[in-house]
Formats: structure tokens, C-alpha cells, sequence
RNA sequence: UGCAUCUUGUCUUUAUC
């Protein structure tokens, strides 16, 4: 059973889900493993539809189904259904508890995380990491700072999220150090490095990382993307030459539209993302909110809300619903405004 | 008591101010 299990994983970690599920129906028995694999599989590479449907005709779950649909909610951005699940789920582990945790990371709900840590009887190196970044990315780094010295050991994952937010909050000089201080480097690593440089005006030393690096992904071409997005002629070379895009590469790109202006071509990328397999996500709606916004086109922009609502089963977040005042207000219908803002 | 398969942490994009 092991056996089929691993390739069952196999199929499924790595997004073949038609062939997941024809080798899971052809397997001679299954545990809650068999299962907890195929879900996994559902909700890194499919919708969280078809995960709540898995979920739903699961004949044994453990509590590591749980958490995976907990990470689910949280993934979708279903931070609502996320807490509920595990304000309602009737035990948690440590991993419950460092993805719940984790979600509030992604809503920069410092206080509720807060509540969150205080409540475990213990934590681990990932709860220290995640409340680490959770501080970086809402400003505190004197908090950051303060989690990482505070953790039991340091692993290279903690160190990089540490040189990150040194990076992330103008301290360039900081990150640098820890950098060259590290025995190893990770993708990641060099990636946030990369983006250190990029992000705070160093576009020349960006260029020569690029360059030198031992390794590269489709985060370290999406960075540099966006460190050109200054001068659209150079983002749209570059974006040209990329040799694959994912949906990131394509909100990169229509931000750098969007930034120099380019409101028409900004909105008419969406189709094109669409063609070439890119399903947009949540920021893609944000930057087709706010070309719409600055066109005056309210009509648009409030098409695309409701096909983000209807057709792509998307929750709005305060950030969308921060866009679609800014569309109402600027073409001037106030009394719209105000129905949004209160309802 | 120990070893294999499933869930949590670090990198890129977005509005307002």
C-alpha cells in the first residue's frame, strides 16, 4: 500500500491530476494516506471546489485532511472559512496552528496571529519563521528581528526569511551581511537577495546577481520584470523574451501598463493572459479595477467585479472592494459610493 | 522505541493614503 501510495503522491504533487485519479481508482485498497495525497494534489493544482468535493466523499479524513483544507481556505483566500474551520475543527496540532497562523500573516492580522501564539503550549521552528515574516511584511522589523533571535535555532529558512525582511524594509546594507554570512544558499536565497537589490534602486547589481546566479526560476525572471517596469519599452523586451510566464509574469506586466499609463493595453492583456493559460488571480482583478478606475470606464470595471464574483468564484477582499470605491468616486457617483461603503 | 507515503514556515505582481 505504501507502494501505491508514492506514486499516487507522485501523480499528484506534481499536478497530473486525470492520472492521480485514474491510478487511485485502480488501486487495490487505500488509506486515509491514499486520500490525504489525492486532496493535496487537488488543492495545490486544482480548485478549491473540486477539494471541498474530494473532501466530501473522503471515507476516512485524520486530522491532516483537515489541515489541508484548512491551508486550502487560506490559499483561496477564504481567510472566513479558514477561521471557522479551525475555530470549529475539534483538535489541532501544531500545524493547524502554524497555518492559521499563517493566514493571518497573509491578512496582516497581527493581533488575531497574536492570539494565535499565545494560545499554543508549543511552537516550532516553522511558528517562529511564520511569525517572523508576519511582522517584516507589516513594518515591524524590530519585531522581526526580535522573533528571530528569540528561536531555539536557525535554520536556513529562518535566516533567509530574516534577510528578506531586512530587504523588504529598506535595509539593504543588513540583508547583504546575513547573505554572505550564510554557509548555503537556496533558490530562495538568491531570489530575495535579487529582489533586495532590485526593490531598493540597485538595478545595476540586480542585473549582474541576475547574471551570476547558480540557479534561476520563474520568480527570479518575474523580479527582474518588474525592476523594469520604470520603462515599458524595456519590460515589454523583456517580457517578450521570457521564455515562460506564469500569472505573476503577466500581472507584472500589466502593472508596469498600468504604471506607465497604458490603461487600454493594461485591460487588453487580461485576454491575452487568458489565451496563452494564465488564469488570473486576485491582484490580476486589482490592476483591472484600477485601469478601469483611471479610464472613467465604471461600466468595465464593475463587469469585471462581477465576473470575478460569478465566473471565478473569487471572495472580494477589502482591497477589491478599496478599488471599486475608488472607480465609483472618481466617475463621480457618490450615492453608489456610499451603498458599496455600507453594504 | 526507531525507518518509507499525506497537512504548516522563507523569494516575485496589485489599489487607496
Amino acid at each position: 500500500l505504501v507502494s501505491w501510495n508514492i506514486m499516487l503522491a507522485a501523480y499528484a504533487f506534481n499536478g497530473h491530476l486525470k492520472e492521480a485519479r485514474s491510478f487511485f481508482g485502480s488501486m487495490p485498497c487505500w488509506d486515509v494516506v491514499s486520500w490525504n495525497s489525492m486532496l493535496s494534489g487537488i488543492i495545490k493544482h486544482g480548485s478549491l471546489n473540486d477539494a471541498l468535493q474530494w473532501f466530501g466523499i473522503m471515507s476516512v479524513r485524520n486530522l491532516v485532511s483537515t489541515n489541508a483544507l484548512l491551508n486550502a481556505f487560506s490559499q483561496a483566500g477564504h481567510f472566513a472559512e479558514a477561521k471557522n474551520l479551525y475555530s470549529t475543527m475539534p483538535e489541532h496540532d501544531i500545524v493547524s496552528h502554524n497555518a492559521m497562523l499563517a493566514a493571518y500573516g497573509h491578512t496582516g492580522d497581527v493581533e488575531e496571529a497574536r492570539c494565535v501564539f499565545y494560545s499554543m503550549s508549543y511552537c516550532d521552528l516553522a511558528t517562529w519563521t511564520i511569525l517572523l515574516s508576519l511582522y517584516a511584511q507589516n513594518g515591524h522589523l524590530v519585531e522581526a528581528k526580535c522573533m528571530f533571535d528569540s528561536m531555539p535555532q536557525q535554520d536556513i529558512v529562518s535566516t533567509t526569511a530574516m534577510m528578506a525582511a531586512y530587504a523588504q524594509n529598506g535595509h539593504l546594507k543588513d540583508a547583504v551581511d546575513i547573505f554572505n554570512g550564510m554557509h548555503y544558499l537556496t533558490l530562495v536565497s538568491w531570489n530575495s537577495m535579487l529582489d533586495g537589490y532590485a526593490q531598493n534602486g540597485y538595478l545595476k547589481e540586480a542585473k549582474i546577481l541576475f547574471q551570476i546566479m547558480p540557479m534561476r526560476n520563474l520568480v527570479s525572471w518575474n523580479v527582474m520584470l518588474a525592476a523594469h517596469a520604470g520603462n515599458l519599452d524595456d519590460s515589454t523586451r523583456f517580457f517578450g523574451g521570457m521564455q515562460a510566464r506564469d500569472t505573476v509574469s503577466w500581472n507584472v506586466f500589466m502593472a508596469a501598463n498600468t504604471y506607465n499609463g497604458h490603461f487600454v493595453e493594461a485591460i487588453s492583456l487580461h485576454m491575452e493572459m487568458k489565451m496563452e493559460g494564465c488564469d488570473p488571480d486576485d491582484a490580476t482583478f486589482i490592476s483591472l479595477f484600477f485601469s478601469c478606475s483611471h479610464l472613467g470606464d465604471v461600466i468595465c470595471g464593475l463587469n469585471y467585479f462581477v465576473s470575478m464574483l460569478i465566473d471565478y468564484n473569487f471572495h472580494a477582499t477589502k482591497q477589491h472592494y478599496h478599488c471599486m470605491v475608488d472607480l465609483l468616486a472618481r466617475s463621480g457617483f457618490l450615492h453608489e459610493t456610499c451603498t458599496m461603503i455600507e453594504e
